[in-house]
DNA sequence: GGTCTTTTGGTCCAGATTGGACAAAAGATT
DNA sequence: AATCTTTTGTCCAATCTGGACCAAAAGACC
């Protein structure tokens, strides 16, 4: 946490409080919920504040100012879904290469629906080239990308997954899962989908992983991917 | 035009002029572009007023106020929009259903291309519940999905598009074409994928269709929807 | 061409909101 | 009790908010 939050300055002499902690956590949930639904431009400080129930200056106070509240609100949300994704991976290393990406659409799938934001946050910032859109990239997203995109081609060469571009095909898995969640308001009106019910979701990654994986796993993979 | 900007009053007695047609083109144009970045607590009059080259007091003129100006804005890309997708499914009604879904993807995608904001738009409103959604919905998201389910349960019917719930599959279908191609800014740094390119363009639509309707026709499918 | 309407330019407004500064009070930790 | 951290309350100057208003210009119609 005192990595990614701005504290007044360098040498803490005396520990942190544990009410300034309680503070900056409902900051950054406050300010992660404000910025996915309204952007960055469209959010005010004081209606984060607010959300937070708690005095807005105290946002200067914890984190110097806006756009490094943004920061650390972005690093909140990516941290924790990059950790469990890293963790599925982590976990299923003894697996097949299509169960453990299939294990990772699950653990997307989940993350989705506990923290829509995610999504939003992106798509917020994806809509017009800025500063934060570059650091986004470059401290989440790219990792990221590089980080599965192995796996993926792997899977194409086994014919699990489709041939074509895998950056292509990387992207439409992460909009198939996540972007869909982000839309919970819209689809339950348009389409009667109800994402918030467990077995929406679980529709969701067993239909991602039908579409995107749909080839079986060769009996002589060990061997193959060892060549 | 005259169906969704809000004139003055009531009866024209006079005919409209042929700049106030351009000014309500460009006011259209910079709105759409504002909305789809900014989301409509973010945007402002001025801002759009400013985009369009035009004085402010020029948008309470031809659309009363900001949230005329959001209705109408929103009209202008989704009818057109469903005007192109209606009209790829006449042209093509003597096709099979595969290839009626095909074209209508590549519609999707052609137009999703030409003009990102339809789907900016939709997820800055979708982000959370407001009046604006729930219009855009009945008068636009949920029309599009009645017409098209049907069409996409029959290809599922006849083992062309794979089982499951048809109102996941056609948000799929939608986002991994659509979706992508509103996030454009990002994929080019993150993943090396240039959306400009047309075949970029054509690269989406084809990864879409063989993922997403992945089975052949049966020779007897004339029959079979007969029956 | 003249008249009448539509459209635009320019200005103004009163009020709200913006991000942020600051001193003083309150609370924790040592 | 002394010292540091955290919170509170207040203030600010700047900007922006949507919208009202009217005089001038431009176009449509006769």
């Amino acid at each position: 946490m005192s990595d990614e939050t701005v504290l007044p300055s360098d040498p803490p002499a005396r520990k942190q409080q544990q009410r300034s902690v309680v503070t900056q956590q409902k900051l950054l949930d406050a300010a992660v919920e404000a910025f996915s639904e309204n952007g960055f431009k469209g959010t005010s400080t004081r209606d984060i504040a607010e959300r937070a129930g708690v005095h807005h200056p105290l946002i200067t106070y914890h984190f110097k100012n806006k756009d490094q509240l943004w920061r650390a609100a972005a690093n909140y949300i990516f941290k924790a879904f990059t950790r469990s994704l890293a963790q599925s991976l982590e976990q299923n290393k003894e697996m097949c290469p299509k169960a453990r990406m299939s294990e990772m659409i699950y653990a997307y799938v989940r993350y989705a629906k506990s923290q829509p934001a995610l999504h939003k946050v992106m798509v917020q910032e994806a809509s017009y080239p800025n500063p934060r859109l570059d650091w986004l990239i470059e401290r989440h997203l790219k990792p990221l990308f590089d980080a599965t995109i192995g796996l993926l081609v792997e899977l194409q060469k086994l014919g699990v997954a489709p041939p074509g571009n895998p950056a292509l095909l990387f992207n439409m898995i992460r909009l198939s899962s996540g972007g869909l969640l982000a839309l919970g308001n819209e689809l339950k009106a348009s389409s009667g989908l109800d994402v918030d019910s467990p077995e929406t979701l679980k529709a969701i990654a067993e239909m991602v992983i039908a579409v995107f994986l749909p080839g079986e796993m060769p009996d002589d993979w060990k061997q193959k991917s060892a060549a």
